[in-house]
RNA sequence: UGCCUGGUAGCUCAGUGGUAGAGCAGGUGACUGUUAAUCACUUGGUCGCUGGUUCGAUCCCAGCCCGGGCAGCCA
């Protein structure tokens, strides 16, 4: 099918290939519209600018009014005059605040103090109106109350940003690694492994919960379930990932995981988005050189292009924010083996609510002590007691009798605590089938990760980053719910 | 899931055993190249729900619902 040949409504002159739905061709619907953050970063005045968005606050003066628009593309809004000799004034009684709105007018230097441009208006509608019942003001919201309008706080100056900074930030992501020629690997959402040992899972399922049908033994039968299986959604991309890795080498994930455990804390979601890095060939000091570099790429790329949000998150959510962030970029990581972990908290002179003795989970408390008091820096504790972490966790060959150790790694960073979880994994066949022995997993369950150590196979190690936490560290943001665009938490999942 | 804490106007909060206030938002007016503008006036409430104690409960008690924090689980 040719394409079309048609008016542009925007200019009528223009005969246009292309046109883009059924009214404006595409250079004339992308070049005609100024974003506010073009418009902000001009260098020189424009007889004829357009722009649309939404009003921020309006001031009323007898001859004019001044409004504030914003559309999104950065945290400042862009200044609006009106004169009231325009025929269009009588539309500035309905642009309250919340309303849309569009402006044709020039690009001139601004009059007042505050702010180096401003639009003239020559014309000016309102889109759609927002009454008095538009929640957003324009001073004094808690989160909490945020939270409950998720469909409307994206209009606010903390979670615009909060919001530009996660697009960048994901984008820097897929930078990191494909600079470093990894390869970007989708594994499954939807998953059959119930034993991955990472936490409840969701069930997926299509069979009718009232009268699902049942077997001999009257059980469900889950053969006549969707899969013909029990299946569920993933916690974790890490054993898919896997696979790939002893193909093409250096993959990683980027994806929602779910997790049904019904946690009430400011650092966890039933959904939330991770990324696995997979390096074959690669022990557990490449691996911690992996998150290093990953972790400090993250917050320099953020510092970079989003130093207007990060301001604002210094100003009004973290005092501290920037400082630290600086800090970090600069320092080495700390590296810290748990049995030294264990000594320095037991040489610490603290009261632990939760004691510790080797063997034991590092508790919370600890976690902090150490990123926070100790170290005062990010530092990654690794070589853990073999009993307390996963199966596929590769087993350390010098250990001391009864205090056997696997290559995991943990990367504990101020204010959060655990942002990364890895390990190097077991490679060798005997190893890991003992390794799943001592954990009761049946074998049979993961024949396919087991034919990976029977065919080709290579010493390898990853990670994962919890990508919520990221931006939490990186805008000081201290609740998982306000970095994810719609949280889900146990009893939530509205939107 | 355990422990702690909160629920009063659209929002943020104060308050009292005798059915309630402030600031902001909204409305009206004034004023001003304004910047979360300012000033004056003004509308607005089943005090989370249910039950109990009491002459009387928003306040005291119990249960429930919802929010938040911490812990565990982890990223």
């Amino acid at each position: 099918m040719g394409l079309a040949r048609a008016s542009c409504r925007r200019a009528e002159s223009c005969i246009c290939l292309q046109p883009l739905g059924s009214f404006f061709c595409r250079k004339h619907y992308l070049m005609s519209r100024t974003l506010v953050k073009a418009a902000l970063n001009s260098t020189a005045p424009a007889d004829t600018i357009f722009l649309q968005g939404w009003v921020r606050t309006r001031r009323d003066a007898k001859a004019f009014s001044f409004i504030e628009l914003n559309d999104g593309s950065c945290l400042k809004g862009l200044q609006i005059i009106i004169d009231a000799t325009l025929p269009d004034y009588a539309q500035v009684a309905r642009a309250g605040t919340g309303a849309s709105v569009e402006v044709h007018g020039k690009l001139v230097a601004s009059k007042g103090g505050g702010q180096k441009w401003e639009v003239v208006a020559e014309k000016f509608t309102v889109l759609g109106e927002a009454d008095a019942t538009y929640p957003l003001q324009k001073k004094g919201h808690t989160l909490e109350f945020l939270r409950e309008i998720a469909h409307l706080r994206p209009r606010s100056n903390l979670f615009g940003a909060v919001f530009r900074v996660r697009s960048r930030l994901a984008y820097a992501v897929h930078q990191f690694f494909q600079a470093k020629e990894f390869c970007y690997v989708h594994t499954p959402i939807i998953t059959a492994s119930d034993a991955e040992g990472a936490g409840d899972m969701f069930r997926v399922t299509t069979l009718d919960l009232a009268t699902p049908p049942k077997n001999e033994q009257g059980e469900i039968d889950n053969r006549q379930d969707f899969f013909g299986k029990k299946t569920f959604l993933t916690v974790s991309g890490q054993l898919e990932a896997e696979i790939f890795a002893t193909a093409l080498s250096n993959v990683y994930t980027f994806g929602p995981t779910f997790r049904a455990e019904n946690s009430h804390t400011s650092r966890h979601a039933s959904e939330f988005w991770m990324i696995e890095p997979e390096v074959a060939f690669c022990d557990l000091a490449g691996n911690m050189d992996l998150a290093e570099e990953f972790v400090k790429y993250l917050i320099r790329d953020a510092t970079q292009h989003c130093a207007a949000d990060l301001e604002f998150f210094s100003k009004f959510v973290d005092p501290e924010l920037l400082t630290r962030l600086n800090f970090v970029l600069e320092r080495p990581f700390q590296r810290c083996s748990y049995t030294a972990a264990v000594e320095i908290l037991n040489n610490s002179g603290k009261i632990w609510e939760h004691p510790v003795a080797w063997g034991d989970n590092l508790q919370s408390e600890h976690e902090r002590y150490l990123t926070e008091e100790h170290f005062k820096c990010p530092v990654t504790v690794y070589n853990y007691p073999r009993a307390i972490k996963a199966f596929y966790m590769r087993q350390n060959e010098d250990c001391v009798a009864g205090r056997e150790t696997v290559a995991a790694m943990d990367l504990l960073v101020p204010g959060i605590g655990e942002i990364i979880g890895g390990s190097q994994r077991e490679e060798r066949l005997e190893q890991l089938r003992a390794g799943m022995s001592l954990h009761h997993l049946e074998e049979k369950n993961y024949w396919w990760y087991l034919d990976l150590r029977r065919y080709g196979t290579v010493p390898h190690a990853g990670f994962g980053l919890g990508f919520e936490r990221m931006l939490m560290f990186i805008t000081g943001v201290a609740n998982i719910r306000d970095v994810i665009p719609f949280a889900r938490t146990p009893g939530t999942a509205e939107f």
